[in-house]
DNA sequence: ATCAGAAGC
């Protein structure tokens, strides 16, 4: 008898072929049943009778589940199986994230044992998983909204469900708006409501033009058709239910019990006036006094997260050996992936993980076995300043709700600590919930969609909160100076209509309509992408020099926006001549490897390409020419000049720079490649050069303000 | 002498 060890593989070798035959189908089985179980375990299943019924007593619903409560996985599946898509309907449902999507999507698919794409399937940008049979469809509330505008009324669902609606993003805001609408017209029952009619009229002529046939036949299938009613849920973790039921009429608001361990809240006694030396002293207190455990702490930002490390390995040779024991993992949203990865790895025997986050780990991250969570109670956000147009990042104290689920974030797998480095008194302060964004955020391109919506009067339109009416007029303001707005701030033809159609800030949808006049859209669809995402360049504080050299290879004179224009062509070259002897997939891993030598986050990289080709796409189906300037950046130049006017400046004669439209003293920002440079004035090809002799040409897309 | 983090038919 061969000697057998007790490996999983070699178990099964062990047993017998007649069972080898059926073990697939027992696995199956046994898979099957423990996903049962599960589900019959969440807290949400008990309520599974009376939730349909709720549902189908109320044309609208805000559920509020806690963590854990199941509700994202769970109440779709009632829902199909309470017959909700009869006659058709697809239930869709709504999360701020797109791994959120993905991830509950691919979960549920199991749940239901189909696979993903059929009954259960998601849709997200660049991914569309779905088919004629999907019933469950997960999606990211952005492209719902885009949706909207090809299907204004939504047809094709019979349920919307609205999920973390306590997120309050822009995008939730918006899609709440417009939702409200939509059931209101729905319900009146039959599409051909005269004002309605008018607007679906413009809208066909409009999107008739450009993309023919298609939209032509969603039209005239939605025109005259019997409209059923449109069963609206909003879906918030938040405890206060009471502002999206008085927004929805005083809809009927039901609560679902979630599954969290508790979590001990600790307060200091004073004030801290160093919240980092704070947060220091807290890591190696917890470190040496309480029991086995990760350590998750909440930072504004890399800066501060960088510090923080080095000053944590900078004690740790004070303390005695055994208890030197202690890892380090910052993390926050442009860190490249491989190192990202590194906070999920378990934390080597007798160690203890110190995890440095920013709020990507409040919603977006999901870290295991984080017992103990110190709270600063500090975020870095970004304001909108309607007077000057810009939007400065600022550190500000975190809401009630924030720092609850920071908290939260302790008892995920058990009992957990929670280190508020604030008095009790000061939590008292703190505002209720965080503003919503909304309310702090350029909006134009959300009255660019409102108005290809056909919602023209925007300070009357009903958002569950008001934005301030200067940023709405200011926002105005800039898309008529784009000419997407005509003097009765209607959406023009064709500018303002071709702009809503792009998936992009309105400012760069215009700099393609005039690059493809100029015949440069081949280089201005590059650098749209490769502006349209984070950082390209990824400079590590240890190899500042090294990364400063990389990108010297790339650096064009004329500046960032060429520079952009060479790293994406040197890229593009690397990767077809990678494509000609090796598959896609080992392809793809030496750009991968070409951008690290480079300095390059290939996450954003591939990112700016995703975008390249829809925008690309895009462009074509409006009928707009890509073709190539070729050697000449003249006409290219001149295009960046006369959409990104905002960030023209003046060089003075004491060599500071004025910004034309502010007239605020800008300097030229330290990540661009012309920030050592001196460059010259030039009356050589800007547009207004003949004018202002010493209008500065080379606008590097970002410029800093002095204080 | 430096920006969080989500997101887009």
């Amino acid at each position: 008898m061969p000697s057998m060890d007790s490996g999983n593989s070699t178990q099964s070798r062990h047993n017998s072929n007649i069972n080898q035959l059926n073990r697939p189908k027992a696995e199956h089985f046994a898979r099957r049943q423990n996903i049962e179980q599960q589900r019959k375990s969440l807290p949400i299943a008990a309520a599974e009778k009376l939730l349909l019924e709720e549902v189908r007593n109320n044309d609208t619903l805000i559920i509020v589940g806690e963590t854990g409560s199941g509700k994202t996985t769970q109440l779709p599946q009632y829902l199909n199986n309470g017959g909700f898509c009869r006659d058709g309907g697809i239930i869709g449902i709504t999360q701020p994230r797109r791994v959120a999507a993905v991830t509950v999507a691919k979960r549920v698919a199991e749940e239901c044992g189909v696979a993903l794409g059929q009954k259960v399937g998601y849709a997200i940008r660049f991914e569309d998983v779905t088919s004629s049979s999907t019933r469950i469809k997960y999606m990211t509330d952005g492209l719902l909204l885009r949706e909207a505008l090809l299907d204004s009324y939504l047809s094709k669902y019979s349920v919307i469900i609205v999920d973390e609606a306590h997120e309050r993003t822009v995008h939730t805001d918006v899609l709440l708006g417009l939702l409200k609408t939509v059931q209101k017209t729905r319900s009146k029952g039959v599409s051909d409501a005269a004002d309605i009619d008018h607007r679906e009229v413009k809208n066909g002529m409009l999107l008739e033009k450009h993309n023919g046939s298609e939209v032509a036949s969603t039209m005239k299938h939605c025109r005259g058709k019997k409209l059923s009613p449109l069963k609206i849920i909003i879906m918030s973790a938040s405890l206060d239910a009471r502002v999206f039921s008085e927004y929805f009429g005083g809809a009927r608001a039901v609560h679902v019990l979630g599954r969290q361990y508790p979590v001990d809240i600790l307060y200091t006694r004073q004030p801290e006036t160093d919240y980092v030396d704070a947060a220091l002293i807290t890591i190696f207190q917890i470190h040496i006094e309480e029991g086995p455990g990760d350590i998750l702490v909440f930072l504004t930002g890399q800066e501060e997260i960088e510090s923080v490390e080095r000053l944590v390995h900078e004690r740790l040779p004070q303390l005695s050996e055994s208890k030197r024991k202690l890892l380090t993992f910052p993390i926050f949203s442009s860190l490249p992936s491989e190192k990202q990865m590194k906070v999920f790895l378990p934390a080597p025997i007798g160690f203890r993980k110190v995890i440095l986050a920013t709020n990507i780990a409040e919603t977006s991250v999901t870290i295991p076995g984080i017992k103990y969570v110190i709270d600063p109670g500090m975020v870095k956000v970004r304001t909108y300043e309607a007077s000057t147009g810009i939007e400065p990042l600022i550190v500000v104290k975190t809401s009630k709700a924030q720092a609850l689920q920071r908290s939260g974030r302790a008892g995920r797998e058990g009992p957990g600590k929670c280190y508020r480095l604030y008095p009790e008194s000061e939590f008292d302060k703190l505002k209720d919930s965080t503003t919503p964004e909304i309310k702090r955020c350029n909006l134009s391109n959300v009255i660019l969609h409102l108005k290809a919506l056909g919602i023209d009067d925007i300070i009357g339109f009903d958002f569950i909160e008001q934005p301030d009416r200067i940023s709405i007029v200011k926002s105005m303001e800039l898309l008529f100076l784009l000419g997407a707005l005509t003097d009765e701030s209607k959406l023009s033809d064709p500018v303002g209509q071709k702009m809503a159609r792009l998936p992009l800030d309105p400012i760069y949808s215009k700099a393609l309509i005039i690059a493809s006049e100029f015949n440069c859209l081949e280089e201005m669809l590059i650098v749209v992408a490769m502006l349209s995402v984070e950082s390209i360049f990824y400079a590590p504080r240890e190899k500042l020099e090294e990364s400063r050299n990389a990108l010297k290879s790339f650096s064009s004179p004329e500046g960032d926006h060429l520079t952009f224009l060479k790293v994406y062509r040197a890229s593009d070259e690397f990767l077809q001549k990678s494509n000609l002897v090796n598959s896609k997939e080992k392809a793809e891993k030496n750009l991968r490897k070409w951008c690290k030598e480079n300095f390059i986050n290939s996450r954003s990289l591939k990112h700016a390409r995703d975008i390249h080709s829809q925008i690309r796409r895009n462009a074509e189906q409006m009928g707009l020419l890509v073709t190539s300037c070729g050697d000449d950046m003249l006409p290219f130049r001149r295009c960046l000049a006369a959409s990104f006017f905002l960030n023209a400046a003046l060089k003075q004669p004491d060599g500071t720079y004025r910004a034309l439209s502010s007239g605020l003293t800008v300097q030229i920002h330290p990540s661009s490649v012309l920030f050592r440079m001196k460059p010259e004035n030039s009356n050589r090809s800007s547009m207004g050069a003949k004018r202002r002799e010493h209008m500065h040409i080379f606008a590097p897309y970002r410029w800093g303000t002095c204080s």
